[in-house]
DNA sequence: CCTTGACTTAGAGTTAGCTATAACTGTTAG
DNA sequence: CTAACAGTTATAGCTAACTCTAAGTCAAGG
């Protein structure tokens, strides 16, 4: 049922584990199944959720945003509307921010171009 | 000629009063004129500077680095080649990251089509 | 002259997001 | 059996980038 400890999951998703005990902590990752020593457990599926949890901040969105998503993912079809409208206003903010950093690219360029 | 107060220029180039001091005492800004009661006055020029610190920081520059860059500008002809290879660099760091958004938009996107 | 308001400085406080420490526990190799 | 190791919690500390406060200065309007 491919199970991870903290350093393999770590590995497999570029996180610290600091910082994978940090977003559990702050209710990122809700769930994580702990063995008889109380060592967390991860599982394909929260593997899954940190690679989405590193899009969404990796995008803009703030911890305590995610946290909101992720809530609103656990509360299944009830919350459907909800969930989706956020994640197209999210869609949104990326496409704003593409369009952004591609005007910084060309002032970028366009410095290099001047050769003083 | 074309001057500015603090508060002039902060509407200016949306960045508030606070911020511009504290860009200015971190070094990024230097050479801000000033009137004979002490107070800021922003050129023509010195709007060019904060708009290109903001391209640099918008696209993740740290200030310490945009400091760096300034500095280098500071010298003029002599720092020209550092300068443009620091310049070329941020330029591919630039690119890869529009890379990384559309792939992270993909991703929303994806999840919004999923529809649970 | 006096108040108002925009400015000045130095320095303290805030927030986000980690990152590290201390003290401890359970597992495993020799 | 025991030493080393990988994990645990609680909590403290750190960095970047602001953001605000306090106390004071200066110029202009009434």
């Amino acid at each position: 049922m491919s199970l991870y400890t903290i350093s393999q999951a770590s590995a497999e998703v570029d996180l610290t584990p600091y910082t994978l005990r940090y977003y559990e902590k702050e209710g990122l990752l809700p769930g994580v199944k702990k063995d008889s020593a109380g060592r967390r457990n991860y599982q394909a599926d929260d593997i899954q959720r940190i690679g989405f949890i590193k899009c969404l901040k990796g995008t803009g969105m703030s911890l305590k945003q995610i946290k909101e998503y992720g809530s609103l993912y656990a509360h299944g079809k009830k919350k459907f509307e909800e969930r989706n409208a956020m994640l197209e206003r999210h869609k949104a903010k990326i496409l704003l921010e593409i369009k952004t950093q591609k005007k910084y690219l060309k002032m970028v360029e366009a410095k290099i171009q001047m050769k003083i």
